[in-house]
RNA sequence: GGCGGCGUAGCCAAGUGGUAAGGCAGAGGUCUGCAAAACCUUUAUUCAGCGGUUCAAAUCCGCUCGCCGCCUCCA
């Protein structure tokens, strides 16, 4: 089966069949520099993250370019407020960015380009817009005349005319048409600008995208992609701007991933009912919460609240439990890494061998399918209920149980690689949950260490009640006791 | 008002013509001194409602109801 991606343009799935066989170009507007993150951001970086990891994955050669919006009114109106050069804005918030993305695991991209290392390309661009009278001077500013391109408003399937009638009407104008939008803004006193022949400015918002793309990409490439929100007025406009000035269509597939609710509203700025990732991961482990936006199809909303995370953490922890277990077994051993044969049709080594077989057909079924991450991990959790069945069942581990096992093993980091999951020690991943945990309580590991064995003590010489009393007491603090035949463990509830 | 999307079990969530994945929570069982954890079994004759097309519909079409998004900065 062939990848098939859901494109905008078309309100279709269609096969995916790049420009250049073999390799694949992608575009992915990046933040603009201003703020820090919030789990929107973090939601729409995921999900290319993973894209861009899947199309490799599926043997492509890949340019992925997400961009830094660095220049911009609301970076300005930042520097103003606190009284600083624009750049100290931009610094901190890249380097912000930066942090925010490396905790979730994300594969760097390409290339990671600044507007502001992009002003020549810019120029070069407008100049041909107005050469070509897709675009217009006007005091200063540079605006692109919408009427001038037939095909505005193809990607968000609007009507001109009916946006102008309800288009808000600026105080002292400079435009044309009201849906005109800037491409050039000339600068006001104290504020960062570039010399260009309509003067000194800065860029509008939109075109840096086209130049960037355009640099790294070539006129054409295949993948843009950006949130829901971005469909208009940024990407209708990329296109007016890209596709008039160089004549040729801009972009094969437009992706937009959904947005992240809270209380099943919108989750916005404007709302103020954000929260930012760094927020977000003094609660939660970054695996989890890339876990939890992974559990969804990326064009579907998902809903945002601490019961859902922990519902994507207890799933997660599934999963390392099993791995863990896995682990444990294989500790120490030399195994071949060839499926063994033998296992008898009813048991539980047999079922895991199917699914060890079946599995990477099942995962790329679903990722072809319009990166469909939730059905992928679907797949994985049945391949853990096998696996931990299996655990169970089998009286020893001989070679060919050890072999079955570290398939499984291998076969779960391989689709863990494309996912961004389940790459740290299993052991120190549910270690550090728990740690996370015992942090919010009110007693030390220590301490919790302390009273297990005293209570294994109590339990030896069939003192039951004061056996239970500490365990009843631990849990009471939220320490859950794990008894097995290996010891006592624990973890936080 | 215009355009677009969504409505699947108590909750989250796949499934877009062939007879309802998976997870969480719940129930019963195995294990256990009793528990917890783990494992096993189980939980939607049915996909918002009504009508239509079809041998066959959660999936296609129409209508109704409900929710949401974009139309203004936004991932």
């Amino acid at each position: 089966m062939s990848l098939r991606v859901y494109n905008t343009l078309s309100g279709e799935k269609e096969t995916f069949v790049p420009q250049v066989p073999g390799k694949a170009g992608m575009y992915v507007c990046g933040v603009t520099v201003y703020d820090y993150c919030h789990i929107g951001h973090a939601r729409a970086n995921v999900v290319f993250d993973i894209i861009y990891r899947y199309l490799r994955y599926a043997g492509y050669d890949v340019t992925y370019v997400r961009n830094y919006t660095d220049i911009d009114d609301k970076i300005i109106n930042r520097a103003n407020q606190e009284g600083v050069d624009y750049r100290v804005i931009t610094e901190r918030f890249i380097r912000a960015f930066d942090e925010d993305m490396e905790r979730l695991g994300l594969a760097k991209p390409t290339v990671e380009p600044k507007a502001t290392e992009h002003i020549d390309g810019i120029i070069a661009i407008i100049e041909r817009l107005i050469a070509k009278g897709h675009a217009y001077e006007s005091d200063g500013d540079v605006y692109f005349a919408v009427e001038t391109f037939p095909e505005y408003l193809k990607l968000s399937k609007r009507n001109l005319e009916e946006m102008q009638a309800g288009a808000r009407v600026e105080v002292g104008d400079r435009k044309r048409n009201p849906m005109d939008f800037a491409l050039w803004k000339g600068s006001k006193p104290g504020e960062p600008w570039w010399e260009a022949p309509w003067g000194k400015g800065r860029p509008g918002w939109h075109i840096e995208c086209s130049a960037m793309s355009m640099r790294f990409l070539g006129e054409t490439f295949d993948i843009h992609g950006g949130g829901k929100d971005l469909v208009f007025p940024h990407h209708e406009n990329e296109i007016a701007q890209s596709e008039a000035a160089n004549g040729c269509r801009f972009v094969r597939y437009w992706l937009h991933n959904g947005f992240v609710n809270i209380n099943a509203e919108k989750m916005s700025k404007s709302l103020g009912n954000f929260f930012t990732i760094r927020e977000v991961l003094e609660r939660f482990d970054p695996e989890t919460l890339r876990f939890f936006i992974l559990s969804a199809h990326y064009r579907s909303p998902i809903d945002f609240s601490d019961q859902n995370l922990d519902e994507a953490r207890a799933g997660l922890e599934r999963i390392y439990a099993c791995l863990a277990a896995i682990d444990a077994v294989l500790a120490g051993t030399a195994v071949t890494g060839e499926l063994p044969t033998g296992f008898s049709p009813a048991s539980a080594g047999h079922e895991l061998k199917e699914k060890a077989e079946l599995f990477k057909d099942r995962f790329r079924d679903a990722m072809d399918d319009d990166f469909n991450s939730a059905q992928a991990l679907g797949a994985v959790f049945e391949t853990v209920r096998v696996a931990n069945r299996f655990l169970a069942e089998a009286r020893e581990m001989d070679a060919s149980a050890r072999a079955l096992l570290a398939r499984v093993r291998e076969l779960i980091a391989e689709v863990g690689g494309v996912l961004g999951l389940f790459g740290s020690s299993p052991k120190a991943w549910l270690d550090g949950i728990n740690a996370a945990g015992a942090g919010r309580m009110d007693i030390s590991p220590e301490e919790i260490e302390r009273l297990i064995v005293e209570r294994n003590e109590a339990r030896k010489a069939r003192d039951f009640r004061r056996g239970d009393e500490i365990r009843d007491m631990l849990l009471e603090k939220g320490i859950q006791l794990l008894d097995s035949a290996q010891g006592t463990t624990w973890k936080a509830k």
